[in-house]
RNA sequence: CGGGAUGUAGCGCAGUCUGGUAGCGCACUUGAAUGGGGUUCAAGGGGCCGGAAGUUCGAAUCUUCUCAUCCCGACCA
């Protein structure tokens, strides 16, 4: 490749419209434009680096015996009707009527297109077990498209859809696609944690979400810093208190006046947010439920949701608390309460803690569970802390931010029910096949990849995923010497199927030096002043700014050698 | 969908309040010098001031409507 010869229009300024790192450095290196809202071309650098990433799914998943194949983009409302989700799906999904004014859509996703082509063609347990995938444009109308290539309405995904006879089988097919997930993100050189997230109804250990690892991630991640256990803010656990060992004392009422919030009422009694339990109160699908809490805790509305069973939950306003209670929010309390009540473990675990009195104005201390008042359920509806330990190891748990690359789930017969997809088994019983579904952002993997690896003077991409390996800069096209030895190096290179970018553009070396920085390329040669001086040659590599000056021959050798070993992560 | 903001050259922005020849920096073209971290000088090209309707002798500027983009929130295998 040829600078000189192709579309890289680098940028000295980033656009105003771009927030995040990624974004603004693919806009500024010439790796992407923006067409509209969430929709953008892949120009040549963003595309190459995409397809790097592609290369290294295609060869996992062949690997794990998965087969790829290619589903349309446009399909049918028919399909969505039958599965439910032509309703169900919401304004995400783009729909449009065609000329014979038939409904269709823009496949957001492809369970139904799936389930249909293996329904149609698959009869018996013998053809199983099933994995199909494909590597395919998607579009998702998201509501706020954002963040460059993080949240875009068009975006390149690899989703794979599996077929199984049975439960074990099913849970083999998922354990195979665990394993494929963690050596692509490896060989893609990222650091990254495999989450346990909530899976909902299903449960067990059949879902997790692939996080790069990255400050700016959106999404938190909890993972112990002495095992491998880690989850989602949703799904996360913490090792539940001991039982506090102590007498039970007797309830006393005491007046707290004005003093409402967990800080205030604390300072006010003299005691920790530790001992104090707080009463939140909770809409679910409109009924009001208390909601228990020790003092310094937050709630984590997902798994207080699954705990509830509710289909919706907020948090209820003052009007709604008053209305529900006859008490203002600050003294509410489940002592003498009448409506549902539900407590977080660690509640349970507390003896004689201060609480609301619900009453105004009043608080109680030395109250305790069972023998004040009562809760229809309890369980873990709290957000995990960094002070908390691992439910596993008891190691102390870290909380770092991440972004979402991969999911692979279990979803059981879902589909295989709604579609009527069926199998033979080997008693000739009509079974539903057990499905799973696997899927990857491909485009979202470049751009966290970018979000992980930069610094102020750019891009700075791990070797198997950026979009050549070594790039030559000829600081002096007007001398025949220097152009002579680049031209050499950069033939070795395409000779040896090391892909190489030679920046030949007659611009003064200060410019090339930026451009080269900026697009990051893993390995930087600069031939230049310092060749005419002593015929070395400098390597510089991009993510620690290490140089080495090597002797023009030795230049080659020396580039293979390290490129061979950057490229080979392959476990 | 709620709240906020912005649309002026490829990019970044000024000009709008107070109506009167459309500007600046970068990028681009030409020439010269320069040639190891976005160099310098000179001369150029490039605009339906997002769109429509109005007010006015006259609108980038005022009014109304509209479209688009971005931020915060809600949402998100």
């Amino acid at each position: 490749m040829r600078f000189s010869k192709m579309l890289i229009p680098t940028m000295k300024e980033s656009p105003s419209d771009a927030e995040v790192v990624s974004h603004k450095l693919m806009l500024r290196g010439g790796y992407i434009r923006k067409l509209s809202s969430g929709i953008y071309s892949y120009l040549p650098l963003g595309l190459a680096s995409i397809r790097k990433v592609e290369r290294i799914i295609q060869e996992e998943m062949t690997r794990a015996g998965a087969q790829e194949l290619l589903l349309p983009m446009v399909q049918p409302s028919d399909l969505w009707q039958e599965s439910g989700r032509w309703q169900k799906y919401g304004a995400e999904l783009l729909r449009f009527t065609d000329r014979h004014n038939r409904e269709s859509c823009l496949g957001p996703t492809h369970e139904e297109v799936i389930t249909d082509l293996v329904r149609k063609n698959i009869h018996s347990y013998r053809e199983l077990p099933l994995n199909l995938y494909q590597i395919q444009t998607k579009f998702r109308d998201e509501i706020r498209p954002r963040f460059g290539l993080m949240r875009g309405r068009e975006f390149i995904m690899k989703d794979g859809y599996s077929f199984d006879a049975s439960e074990k089988g099913a849970e083999e097919t998922y354990a195979k696609m665990n394993t494929a997930y963690h050596r692509i993100f490896e060989r893609c050189g990222l650091k990254f944690r495999a989450v346990e997230a909530d899976s909902g109804s299903i449960g067990g250990s059949f879902s997790h979400e692939f996080m790069v690892l990255a400050d700016t991630g959106e999404d938190t991640v909890v993972a112990c810093k002495n095992c491998s256990y880690a989850a989602n803010m949703e799904k996360a656990q913490a090792a539940v208190s001991p039982q506090e060992q102590q007498d039970m004392l007797d309830l006393q009422k005491v007046e707290t006046p004005g003093k409402r919030k967990v800080a205030a009422v604390c300072d006010f009694l003299n005691i920790n947010p530790q001992d104090l339990v707080k009463t939140l109160i909770y809409m679910a699908d409109g009924a009001p439920v208390a909601v228990l809490l020790r003092g310094d805790h937050e709630v984590q509305e997902v798994k207080l949701q699954n705990l509830l069973g509710a289909d919706e939950i907020r948090l209820a306003d003052d009007k709604e608390v008053f209305d529900a209670t006859g008490v203002p929010s600050g003294y509410l309390g489940p002592v003498g309460s009448q409506i549902r009540k539900v407590a977080d473990l660690e509640v349970t675990r507390m003896i004689n803690f201060a609480i609301g009195a619900n009453e105004k104005n009043f608080h109680l201390l030395n109250a305790n569970l069972h023998r004040d008042f009562k809760v229809e359920s309890t369980g873990d509806i709290r957000m995990v802390t960094e002070h908390d330990n691992c439910p596993k190891c008891n190691g102390s748990l870290e909380l770092t931010r991440g972004i979402e690359v991969g999911h692979i789930f279990k979803l059981g017969t879902t589909y295989s029910i709604a579609l009527k997809a069926t199998f033979l088994d080997n008693q000739g019983d009509e079974k539903p096949f057990i499905m799973g579904c696997y899927g990857i952002g491909v485009s979202r993997t470049v751009a966290a990849a970018i979000e992980q690896n930069h610094d102020k003077d750019g891009m700075i991409f791990p070797m198997p995923i950026a979009p050549c390996q070594v790039i030559i800069l000829n600081l002096s096209t007007q001398d025949e010497e220097i152009t002579g030895a680049a031209e050499s190096l950069y033939q070795s290179c395409l000779d040896n199927k090391i892909e190489a970018l030679i920046d030949d553009r007659d611009e003064r070396p200060g410019i090339k030096f930026k451009d080269a920085d900026l697009i990051g390329i893993p390995l930087r040669v600069n031939i230049g002043k310092n060749f005419s001086k002593d015929r070395h040659i400098e390597i510089k590599i991009r993510s620690t700014g290490e140089t080495l000056s090597v002797p023009a021959d030795e230049a080659f050798e020396t580039i293979r050698t390290f490129v061979s070993k950057a490229m080979n992560t392959t476990i």
